[in-house]
DNA sequence: GATCCTTGTCACAATTGTGTCACATTATAG
DNA sequence: CTATAATGTGACACAATTGTGACAAGGATC
């Protein structure tokens, strides 16, 4: 994972300097943008693997940009990392419909903004790399967003289909409601805990009426576990 | 879920009774400190993993205290939440120049504090995982929260595991009802003594179906010890 | 705008776990 | 050997956790 590149899309030079001394020493290539018009070039230039956007920008909200940037094929997948001011936390879930991957409020530390990074693109990455995951006759297919049990389809909704790419590419282990939540959700989203346990109902509804419900189990006072076995 | 330790430093008993209760529902032992001398006896009897702090503490500000615990070799590297009023927010940098962690601005939902309290934690330690424990052919994995003989599965309650789980991780010592009570409950219950007796006989019972139960020994007069010796 | 789908939350049901008690059993002191 | 204290054990009420169907809000699509 070496030369990842982040692109900056921040009006106030003050802070995005700040950013960029930051992430440089943190071992990232970067560059900074003003505005959606500097960003689209930057973008044509270098692909970058993280994009960390104001949530105010010149003629046009962080949010509405961060929905337009999933809309287009090239970066509707790099993971966005919103940056907000004091007070607009409240509007957080707006953001996270949008698709925004993190939030990072100001004023924030180095420290902060390197771990949330990193954490970023370590919960994206793993999920590009083995596009397609079988266990037993249970196969998941990243790059065509389907689900089959012998070559016949399995039906489910985004967030079932994220759920069960998470517990696939992580067996054998137990993951608690508030851990889940973070994985497959995103960091800070504020959802109940008990959410979790309807989606994986209707994971196992989905997977039932093939006879794979038994992977994803209930460690009571723990979490959920996929597991082949028993 | 290694039982995780946290230290609350507040002088609002009204709010760190609070704090106590989400975090125990967290699943963390913590022990509360009215001011920093209280701090420095709770430190003394168990090093937390993490310490709430206060940003206004009886004589001191929680800065300064947070300073200082920076200096001391015992304490350097635990990592620090401060827990500031609305308003106190402009002084946030200064606090990262202290080496603190994270900040949490009152009012707080609890679920908030929980997953700060949860990345600051995982950013801090990110290796305390895997932790697989086998004496003989009893295997205890904790990350997968499976307890096996010979591959075959041992099935247990919560409380169960986590019992086996330090007396696993501790063993050839004998703990007393009440230290158990406080290391593996936690250390702000209120059970009677005579309760771990009852969990001692279900973790028998539970290992007895495979013939480990000689491991759980019964030392009279001073409570129980975990071996593999007779 | 009408319709369909997804999603988070809730209320209630089903299930499982917990702490305490009473009584049985065992060890130890005298 | 007996008295006494400590520990083992089964039962049980109720607490806590999890399963499940329903529902309303919000987007997307046409």
């Amino acid at each position: 994972m070496t030369n990842q590149h982040i692109l900056v899309v921040e009006d106030e030079t003050a802070i995005s300097d700040m950013i960029g001394f930051t992430i440089d020493r943190a071992g990232y290539t970067w560059r900074a943008a003003m505005d959606t018009k500097e960003a689209a070039t930057c973008i044509a230039e270098r692909l970058p693997d993280l994009i960390l956007l104001d949530w105010m920008l010149p003629g046009i909200s962080g949010i509405d940009y961060a929905k337009r940037l999933r809309k287009e094929e090239l970066t509707q997948d790099i993971p966005i990392i919103m940056l907000t001011a004091r007070g607009e936390e409240s509007d957080k879930l707006r953001g996270f419909d949008a698709g925004v991957d993190d939030y990072i409020s100001k004023p924030f530390s180095p420290k902060e903004l390197v771990a949330r990074i990193k954490a970023v693109l370590r919960r994206v990455s793993p999920f590009k790399e083995d596009s397609i995951c079988q266990i037993d006759e249970l196969r998941l297919d990243a790059s065509s967003h389907r689900v089959s049990v012998n070559d016949s389809c399995v039906e489910m909704g985004p967030t079932e289909f994220k759920l069960l790419q998470f517990l696939m590419t992580h067996p054998e282990r137990v993951y608690s409601r508030t851990q889940l939540l973070d994985y497959v959700w995103g960091s800070n989203v504020y959802i109940e805990d008990r959410t979790v346990d309807v989606h994986i109902r209707r994971l196992r509804k989905a997977l039932g009426d093939h006879g794979y419900d038994r992977f994803i189990q209930t460690v009571r006072g723990a979490g959920y576990r996929f597991s082949p076995q028993e």
